[in-house]
DNA sequence: CTGTTAGCGCGTTCAA
DNA sequence: TTGAACGCGCTAACAG
């Protein structure tokens, strides 16, 4: 059986005090007489009292809790994300809900639903498909939000990302650099910001460099390896082809397993280069070349400006734009 | 501003009822009369009414939140556990807490306190490393916890696993059985039990096969890519190994970059077998033969138990062992 | 079928 | 520096 809990009256009465001071002294509010203090100190010691968060939150409005919300955790970029937010989380106490939506978009409402239904006081969210103004709705009715990767009105809710469109140029600049010039892409979602910002990136490069942009070199994936595998299949009949570039490093590793399962040599043949620099692209074969996108420090900002918001702060900037960086491994080589 | 939220009050005055009979309505509790529930529906979509969870659970004991700890979610097979962890907990309203431990007992502790104080319904324990009585007062303290690859003490607290070590027996009996005979072990880190578990599979079937099991054949990794690769570099200097056994997938991807890197061909050269069958591991050069783990299932099973528990259910069965099974890919062949 | 009345455990006035 | 009293928003008896 689960014996009742101590209560702030049980401690008060043990340390002969009030309710009132015992609170006082818990949270730090106000004076109080360090023998008092000592007392009460004993009596929590001695019951094994904890305060009750619940009723806590119920005064305080507050429940310490934020939640991140996002498609798909076994994308290991989101799940380097949260490594970040969560260390900023706990530095001042709170804790973090994740919810997943499979990038189902009633799940989405479904879930900011039942977060503003449970107080948290902020939530931080990624690659979500809900139209903007369904999300919106939720910040004006007192829900703190801050995006990723997409800019849904950033007069109201903060937004932090990397420049996609200036990584997608790198990554392809660096393979015309080499000598490529029939430059296959696989995209990602088509529901999703970002697959277009990185599209365009791609595309500026090429006209800059007075290519034609080929529709047919472009093929949809879905940000998964699965995604990326077919993609590489599909793209590979095309056998001019002499360079990838995948919008994320898990379809570039899909692609990299197609390719080689096809007999095609990398970067002898064709070249790869993916998005995102997952610490696992250091261990592909071969290792990939990529486009750098600092996690950590999306993550610690994305949490900075929640909880500045969640306290009632004012922000200071409303939105960051992190600069990505390309990191060349072997996955790429000039045409043979 | 944020405007005051609608209260269970202002609902039940629009309704022109009592806030019992709204209550009541809202959790389907007694019987309504249907032209009451109307009226209240009406004032509920009108005021945009939702229910403070603060104020419920401090009333009905119950925050419908579980929490998973563990050491870090950018292990693909902890990540892929959240999937249906997350899936089954929404199926009661659940709603999933994750908090991420980095390997250290304090921080595990430190969680478990606040996890109680924050009155959450259970959680979820994975890899952590805090001796078994400090897990088990929690237990005793009216906290449900459910073990996932550890037994802590299972007749107080249900335990989710696959047979480890007959897993690690599976994989390395498959290496003998190609005709290997000089077989490495890439451990996991010391202070985890699966660890030792697989370390035993592996030498069981070296045993079996009247094979002296060499321990400089045994190097202990962490876990990750990292890990992997390094273990591999100091085993790889023994030239006549031609087979190794990575206790989980990431180090074995990490033994296959550091193999390739120094030019050695697997599986011609050298098998790589792994554990955990991340959906990563169809898509490596060359794919990884692994031994499968579950992942839905286990996260299934033990989400399933926990809110079993947390709603005072009698638990019928407190140990799930789930079975392992070899998954033969391309990364092992016969010795040259 | 519905209303009245108590709390759930805590923070926070306002006095003392 | 401390205590009494109130209320946060909701559910759960107990009457009716």
């Amino acid at each position: 059986m689960r014996k009742a809990r101590p209560t702030i009256y049980d401690v008060a009465r043990l340390a002969g005090v009030s309710t009132a001071t015992v609170s006082r002294a818990l949270n730090g509010t106000g004076q109080i007489a360090p023998a008092t203090r000592a007392m009460i100190d004993d009596a929590v010691a001695q019951l094994g009292y904890h305060p009750n968060t619940a009723a806590r939150s119920l005064v305080t409005r507050s429940t310490q809790t934020i939640a991140l919300l996002l498609p798909d955790i076994t994308n290991p970029f989101y799940a380097a994300l949260v490594s970040g937010i969560q260390e900023r989380a706990l530095e001042t106490g709170h804790t973090m809900l994740l919810c997943t939506t499979e990038g189902d978009p009633e799940r989405e409402e479904q879930y900011l639903s039942l977060l503003r239904a449970k107080q948290v006081d902020g939530v931080l969210v990624d690659g979500l498909v809900l139209p903007p103004d369904r999300i919106t709705r939720f910040v004006r009715e007192g829900l703190p939000i801050v995006c990723l990767d997409r800019d849904i009105d950033s007069t109201l809710v903060p937004l932090v990302q990397v420049d996609n469109r200036l990584g997608a140029r790198l990554a392809t600049e660096h393979l015309l650099e080499l000598g490529h010039e029939r430059i296959g892409h696989i995209a990602g979602p088509p529901d999703l910001g970002i697959s277009d910002e990185r599209i365009e990136g791609y595309r500026d490069a090429l006209r800059a460099a007075g290519i034609a942009v080929d529709p047919e070199l472009i093929a949809v994936g879905s940000f998964t390896e699965e995604g990326g595998y077919e993609a590489a299949r599909v793209l590979s009949d095309k056998w001019d082809l002499t360079a990838l570039f995948a919008a994320n490093d898990l379809s570039a590793i899909g692609a990299l397993s197609a390719l080689v399962q096809s007999g095609r040599r990398v970067p002898e043949e064709v070249s790869v280069v993916g998005f995102d620099d997952l610490r696992l692209s250091r261990f592909t074969n071969p290792p990939l070349t990529t486009v750098h996108q600092p996690a950590g420090e999306i993550a610690r900002h994305a949490a900075e400006l929640l909880l500045e918001l969640a306290s009632g702060r004012p922000v200071e900037r409303m939105r960051y734009f992190l600069e990505p960086g390309l990191v060349v491994r072997s996955s790429t080589a000039p045409p043979s």
